[in-house]
DNA sequence: TCATCTGTAACCATCGTTGTTACGGGGGAG
DNA sequence: CTCCCCCGTAACAACGATGGTTACAGATGA
């Protein structure tokens, strides 16, 4: 796999504890999204300092929503798990070009006020959105 | 350096070459950016094939624009540049998972959305406008 | 003819991300 | 109180994408 998979996981993995179907540790949410224990702890991890998700050490411990699912748009939870925003990061230019020097300034007010564009299309849907959709689309192979 | 810088480094160059600052030879662009003439004829190879500029070889060779600045939209120069969009790619849930085989598509849904507002933000400036505020800025330091 | 410049291929170094193992520690069940 | 069970994290290997670099063929004007 390439890239950041990870917002997709997590979007994933939210609509599996909303929808409370099936496991909710580690390992079992790993075998649904067929990756490893480790990675979806650090997915989840991330959610967790986002306030989105509860985790509980100890013995029928797991995983919860900390929110309603109407309440978490997937704005935050892409800013909970992308470090980096949606734009490509800034080059650096040779201080002694006279376009270098100041074509950064543009680039980054540019940049910023797509990545605003873009983070405001995710924040238009909820998670709740979201586990209706699937919920439509899944039809009755949900219990 | 890390991650795509391309689109950052086309929008330098495409503000010289409509200046008509300085040099407009692979080398000569090379250095204001501060990299290889290699890297900067990929690009413009890149910025070519989109008939956003023309390279000439030979002596007294070198790049022009192949449009006005104002029918140049930046989101046909990240189109250009960039082989991905700006949303992450998708991950690979295990089919067995009754979540798993239906997000993919609500996921894909709202991050194409996503992108086309982010493209649709780059949409609203032109070549010319980013050379505009580059000149604004940069005042008397250019010809 | 010759110097110059693009267009590419090939290769290396680097870096971010994911996958994996290992282990510490918390916490309920019995 | 003692086991398991499960999270939290560190550490490391594997992999892929990207940028940087060298080298060379081909075009082109002087």
């Amino acid at each position: 796999m390439t890239g950041n998979v990870r917002f997709g996981v997590a979007v994933h993995v939210l609509v599996m504890l909303a929808l409370e179907e099936g496991a909710r540790t580690s390992t079992g949410i790993a075998a649904s999204v067929n990756t490893n224990p480790v990675v979806i702890r650090r997915i989840l991890g991330l959610l967790q300092a986002a306030g989105l998700v509860r985790g509980h050490t100890g013995a029928g411990g797991g995983f919860e929503l900390a929110r309603w699912p109407e309440n978490v748009s997937l704005a935050q939870v892409f800013r909970a798990v992308e470090a980096d925003g949606p734009a490509p990061p800034a080059h650096r230019p040779n201080r002694k070009c006279p376009v270098g020097r100041h074509v950064s300034a543009v680039l980054a007010s540019i940049g910023t006020q797509a990545e605003r564009a873009f983070l405001a299309s995710l924040a238009r849907h909820t998670l709740a959105d979201a586990v209706a959709r699937v919920r439509r689309e899944a039809g009755a192979e949900l219990s």
